[in-house]
DNA sequence: TACCTAAGGTTCAAATAATGAACCAATCAA
DNA sequence: TTGATTGGTTCATTATTTGAACCTTAGGTA
C-alpha cells in the first residue's frame, strides 16, 4: 500500500459518532506507528483535506473536500440532474427516495427527498455508507456491475445489520438474478430492522452502472401492493435519471411475477434451507 | 514536499475549463515524470479521488469529495448554518451575496445566492478560487487573519485581475489597516471588471476568522450611498453569522468615515503616487 | 510542591518505498 | 509503412518514509 493510500485512508476514520480525531486516536484506530501517522495528518491538513481544532488539537475534515466538492458538481452535475428526479419520485409516492453512487465497494448517498407526510418515517444519514449486499440499491447496482466486483462481493463475508440481511452468497446470487431479470430488488428488514426498500440501477454513459435510486418505507406501510406500485415508480425515475445522465436504460425488463414483492428473505430463507438437503 | 502533497497537488489541477485531465496534460502541468504522476494519479482513483473516463482515459474528480463534503456538511455544518444568512442578506439588498471559507492561502465560496432582480447582474462562480488580496472578502478576511498569513500574501506578488487590482503592498496594508478598523472591506473593479463589493469578517470559536461574507454588484448601481446601505447590511449578516458559528464578533468597529465608499482604488492611486514622492 | 500520566509532537539512523530514464503498446494521420 | 502521440510499465538507483526513542506540555493527584 502507497504512502497517498495510507493517508487518505485516515479520512475514512471519521463517522457521525466521531467527528474529531485526535492523534493518539488515530494511532489506536490505524494500528500504525505515531510519527508516520503525525506526518500523514500534517501534510493532510496542509492541504486542507483536514484542520485542526485549536482548543483540542483534534482533526476534523477540512474545507477542501467541499471546495473540491463544489467542483466536482460543477463540471459533471450528478447531484443537480438527480435532485428534481428523486424529489419527484418522493412527492409521488409521498415516500423517502434516494440517489447514491458506487463508490469503492459501497453505494454513498447523494440525494435524498422525503416529503415526511406519515407519522412514522425512516430514518437516512446522507454520511452512512450503504453496503452492497445488504440494500435494494446496492443489490441493483451490484447486478449490473462488472463481474469482477460481483465476485469481490459474493467471495468476501457478509457482514449483518439487521434480522434479514442476506448471509448467504447463493441466496445473494439469486437476488442478483432477478435484479437483473427485472430491473428492481426489494428487501425487507436486511439493512434497517422494520425498513423496507425498492431500488433500481441508474446508468451513465457507455452503459455503465453509476449507482441506483431507490424507495425506503417503514415495514407497517409496506404490503405487496404497495411495494409494487413503488416498484413501478422506481423503475420510471431510474429511467429518467439515466437517460438525464447521458445513460442507456434497458428499454424492457421482465414483468414482476405474482409473488413478487412478498418477502424475498423468507423465499431466501426457504432456499437456503432447503439447498444443503437435495 | 512529500509524496502525499504532490498527489493531492493534482487534484487542483482541475478547474470549470479544465474538467478532464489526462496522464500527458498533468505530466506537462506538472513538469514531473510520467511514471511517477501515473502512479500518483493511479493511488488517488483507486480512492475515489478520481475517476477515469473509460473512452478517453482522462482523470476527472471522483465520487470520494462528494462523500466526504457531504460528512463534513454533516459533521459541521456551516453550510447549513450560513445558506439562510446569505439568502436573508441577498434578498434584503436585491444583489448578490456569497459566503467564502478561508483555505490555504485563498477563499473558497461556500454559499452564494442571487435574487437576479436585475437585468444585469454579476457572474459568481462557486468553483472558482478568490484570491485575499484582491477581493473585499478576501482583505476582510486576511485583516482578521494570523500575522504570518498576512506577512506571507504582503511578501508575494500581488497578481493583477482587473484594471483596479491592488498590486502595491503599502496600499494593500493600508486598506487591511481599514478593514480592520471598520470591519469592512470595499473594493470596485478590482477582481471583476465593472463589479464593486463589499466584504465583512466571519469567525467561528475561540476568536479565529473562519472566512467572509459580501455583496457584489455591477458598478453601475454602486453609488457610494448604496455602498454604504450594503456595508450596513453586510456587517449586520457577518455578525450573525459569527454568531451562529460560535465566534465572537467585536462588538463595535468605528464609524465609516464620510468619504468611505468613494473608490478606494482612486484613493489607494493617489497614495500610490503620492508615496514615492515624500 | 512534587510526582505521575497521557496527550501531542519531534529526531535521526535504518529500511523501505518513491523515483525516472528507458521501454512497450495502441491509436491516429500522413 | 512510418512517425508522432497517447497511456502505461519496468527496474536499478535514490531519496523519502519509517519508527523506536525522546521531548514537551497539560491535567490530575497525593
Amino acid at each position: 500500500m502507497g504512502t497517498i493510500t495510507k493517508a487518505l485512508e485516515l479520512l475514512n476514520w471519521f463517522t457521525p459518532n466521531r467527528p474529531e480525531i485526535g492523534l493518539g486516536e488515530f494511532v489506536r484506530l490505524t494500528q500504525r506507528d505515531k510519527a508516520t501517522v503525525h506526518r500523514h495528518l500534517v501534510e493532510l491538513a496542509e492541504n486542507g483535506f483536514l484542520e485542526q481544532n485549536p482548543d483540542s488539537r483534534a482533526y476534523r475534515l477540512g474545507p477542501a473536500v467541499i471546495r473540491l466538492a463544489n467542483l466536482r458538481e460543477s463540471l459533471f452535475p450528478v447531484r443537480r440532474l438527480l435532485t428534481p428526479i428523486v424529489t419527484e419520485l418522493s412527492q409521488t409516492l409521498g415516500e423517502l427516495a434516494h440517489a447514491s453512487l458506487l463508490q469503492d465497494g459501497a453505494l454513498s448517498p447523494l440525494v435524498h427527498a422525503d416529503p415526511k407526510l406519515h407519522g412514522v418515517h425512516v430514518h437516512f444519514d446522507i454520511s452512512e455508507i450503504l453496503p452492497l449486499h445488504a440494500t435494494s440499491s446496492g443489490i441493483a447496482t451490484l447486478a449490473f456491475a462488472s463481474e469482477n466486483l460481483r465476485k469481490k462481493v459474493l467471495s468476501q463475508p457478509l457482514s449483518k445489520h439487521a434480522s434479514r440481511t442476506v448471509s448467504d452468497p447463493v441466496v445473494l446470487q439469486k437476488m442478483l438474478d432477478d435484479a437483473r431479470r427485472f430491473g428492481l430488488c426489494t428487501l425487507t428488514g436486511s439493512f434497517d430492522e422494520d425498513v423496507g426498500s425498492v431500488g433500481a440501477p441508474v446508468f451513465t454513459e457507455g452503459n455503465r452502472v453509476i449507482g441506483a435510486l431507490a424507495v425506503a418505507i417503514p415495514t407497517a406501510r409496506s404490503t405487496p401492493d404497495r411495494l409494487r406500485e413503488i416498484a413501478r415508480h422506481v423503475l420510471y425515475h431510474a429511467r429518467r435519471a439515466s437517460v438525464a445522465l447521458g445513460g442507456d436504460f434497458p428499454t424492457r425488463f421482465a414483468d414482476l411475477p405474482p409473488d413478487w414483492g412478498t418477502s424475498r428473505a423468507e423465499t431466501s430463507k426457504t432456499h437456503e434451507m432447503t439447498e444443503p438437503h437435495p
